[in-house]
Formats: C-alpha cells, structure tokens, sequence
DNA sequence: AAACCATGTGGACACTGTCCACATGGTTCA
DNA sequence: TGAACCATGTGGACAGTGTCCACATGGTTT
C-alpha cells in the first residue's frame, strides 16, 4: 500500500535520517527544516511536533552521530582487551575515518554547533563517556608498564587532542592535499589512510610510551 | 564633522571589522548581511559593492585572522630563533590561545566554512605557508639533533595536528571543563592556560625528541 | 458514542541573501 | 569649463527560511 497516510508515523525517525543526508551533501548551513519536510512528503511545520527548534534537530543527528561512534569504540576495546595500544590507534583510526568520509558530521559534532552544557541528558553524557573511556584504557597501559606514569587525565586530554587534530585535518581535507594522494575509487582508500594515521600517531605514542 | 557622507569612504573595511565583533559575540550562524550594513548605517545592497558574496564577506573575515596568526607566529620565531622547541611551544601556545579567545574565529578559520582550494590568492598561500614554516622550525631542530630524524613532512603534519587538536578542545571550551577551571577575571588566564598546554603539549615534544 | 490529545495542516510574519534598475558625485577627458 | 564616465551608494522585489498561530484529523481512552 502506497498510501499516505494522515500521520506518518516514524516521522522523528524519518526526519534524523534525510537530516543526515542532507548534512553529507550540503553541510551543516545547507540544512533546511522547510527542505527536509517537503523531502518526506510532509507538511512544513510538522517536524515542530518533534523538535522545538532547528537547533534541536541538529543535537538529535549529532547525537545519532556520537552514539554510532561510542558504539563501535566500545565494540574495538573489547576486540583489542589487553592491548592499550591496539585500542588507542584503532579508536584513532575509527575517529578519523568517519571526519573523512563524513566531514560534515563531523563539523557539526565537534565544530561548536552543539553546546553541550545545555542539553539535558544525551549529549553531554556521551561526550564525558569517551573522555571516560580513554582514561580507563590510559591506566590500563600505565598497569602494564607500556605509557608513562604521568596523570592519567593529562594524558588523556593529549591523546584526545591529538585524534581531534588529525580527524580535524582529514575533515578539511588538509592530509589528502599534504600527501599529495589522488584518491582514485580503485584504490583501497582504508589502507592509505591507514598508513599515514600510522605515521602521523607514532610520534605522539613514542612520547606516550616514553621510549625512543 | 559628524555629516553622513553618502560614498562611505572605507566600507570595506568597516563591514570586515563589524562583521569581527557580530562573529565574536554571535558565531558564524548568526551574521547577517544586512545586519552588519544596518549597524553601519548603510544600505542593505551596499555590500555588494565589496563582495560578490556573503561567502565572500566570511573569507575576508577569515582571511584576516590568517594574517594576524602569520604576523604573530613570524614574530615568535625570530624571538625564539635558534630554539626550535620554543617556537614550537610558543606558536601553539599563540593559536590555542586564539581559539580560547576568539572560539567563533577560530571556527570560521579551521572549521570547513572556507574552501581553501577555491580562492585564488590569499587563503591557499597562508595556509600553505604556515605549514611551510613549520617544516623550517622542524628541519632546523632536526639539524640541532633536537628532534627525531623522520620525514619532516610527516613530523610537520602531526605537530599541526596536536596543534589543531589542542586548539580545538580550548575552543568548544573541553579543557576549561575537564581542568574545572573558575575563569574568574582575576586570576591571570594566560597563566594557566599556558601550564595546561605545557602539560598537554610535553606528551609529544617527548615523542618528536625522542627521548623519555 | 463522546471526549481527549498526539500528530498532522495551512496561513502569516519578520527576516534573510540576492537580483534589478536607478541615484549620486568625484575623476577624467574633449 | 562642461560633459561623459564609473565606482559606489539607494530602494524595490522575490524566493526562501524559521517560527508562531489557529485549526483538522483520527487513533485511544473513558
């Protein structure tokens, strides 16, 4: 039955997703409510029966964003349990693949559109999860004797910033045009990339691991 | 004589210094055109004598706070010339202070609203440049046997990407919250600021010096 | 069957960026 | 000097936006 029907039913969760994909081709300033709504077949202010604002359907993709990229990290730490190392450049990787392949969700998570001290429950709670959980695998590491003993908060706010610089410039496209890499479809993408967040990361984890 | 001429005689440069302070105390999202050209007390098509676009208007502004970060990282290392690790320090020390200063700057110059590749002179050669800078400083410790003997480049590109990193965190306001610093307008900011990118920046100068 | 209420609708408003034709007045040339 | 020129200003118009309002619809609960 190809009947439209008076109430669409999943609407919320229909608006989140044609949200996404306008964020992909378009970026954050091309979303429009009015767009996504005539896109879905609805009236324009039918999305204000979801969300109170533009602004709070923003949070709701960023937040579809951070619990996809909380998800995965969790399944990696298990994947890697007992190997700080694995764990921490695996999570590097995971973060950085998605500012590249979806560098416009990534402005729109970690660009400063979303204020995290003003939602309520989602948002912020996520955010201090990951801060949490490089933390727990930072004093792992420092249990097996492969970091350095300095404050495990320290550390983890570098190594954040860290995996927030080069997901930053892989966003921008700034590691593509340094390495010169004509990024044909035949080519397996993953790898290179692969590779030079290889580079890129050893030298922070030489100082990490407190050897040369 | 407080007459209104009607040739302004320097919009120009009016709109980009009003436009500075409504993104200051605004964000990117929040300037508007006509507000700008209202607050000057001007006609609302006059801009469109300066740039062709509202895009245009925005890179103009951006292009500006490259050029104030060129001076300054310029001046930094000739202050600091002869000690790579200083300049090192001082021109992130200079940057993430920008970020936490100015975090709507900082968006609008590193945050993906200007496409480098499109511009024809000012944008692309700054940022070039400033990466070109980098790789000097990086090549100058290397022969000092000061840094670690990897490919430049790649040291280059992950001392910008810590850079960045950092610079990220202070201006979506992480390290503020996880240092759970009071911002009281006695206490000297800049000092504390400064402790913290020493502690965070001293994980990798650790790594790119090659010794524990 | 009646009342309720979450979810849909269209109309209206102020605001935006951008296009158009026209006004102004300093500069340049016959 | 006077006339033509042109960079820089003006207001009007248009489509598009986010958001508010009153109203429609129809499944759920009494």
């Amino acid at each position: 039955m190809e009947q439209v029907n008076y109430h669409h039913g999943d609407l919320r969760n229909s608006l989140v997703s044609v949200g996404i994909n306008m964020l992909n081709d378009r970026g954050v300033a091309g979303i429009s409510l009015r767009e996504i709504a005539r896109n879905i077949g609805v009236g324009h202010n039918a999305p204000y029966r979801h969300f109170r604002n533009k602004q709070q359907l923003l949070e709701a993709i960023a937040e579809d964003g951070f619990r996809r990229l909380k998800a995965r990290n969790m399944r990696l730490e298990l994947e890697f349990s007992g190997d700080p190392e694995g764990q921490l450049f695996e999570s590097t990787m995971h973060v950085v693949g998605m500012a590249a392949e979806q560098p416009n969700l990534f402005q729109l998570m970690f660009g400063g559109h979303i204020q995290l001290e003003e939602r309520g429950a989602g948002l912020k709670l996520a955010s201090d999860e990951a801060m949490q959980s490089l933390v727990s695998i930072i004093c792992n590491g420092q249990q097996k004797k492969i970091f350095i003993q300095d404050d495990p908060l320290v550390l983890a706010l570098s190594t954040m910033s860290m995996i927030q610089g080069i997901a930053l410039m892989a966003s921008s496209g700034k590691l593509k045009a340094q390495f010169q890499v004509h990024m044909t479809p035949s080519v397996e993408h993953q790898t290179l990339l692969r590779s030079m967040i290889l580079q890129l990361f050893d030298v922070f984890l030489r100082g990490l691991k407190g050897q040369s």
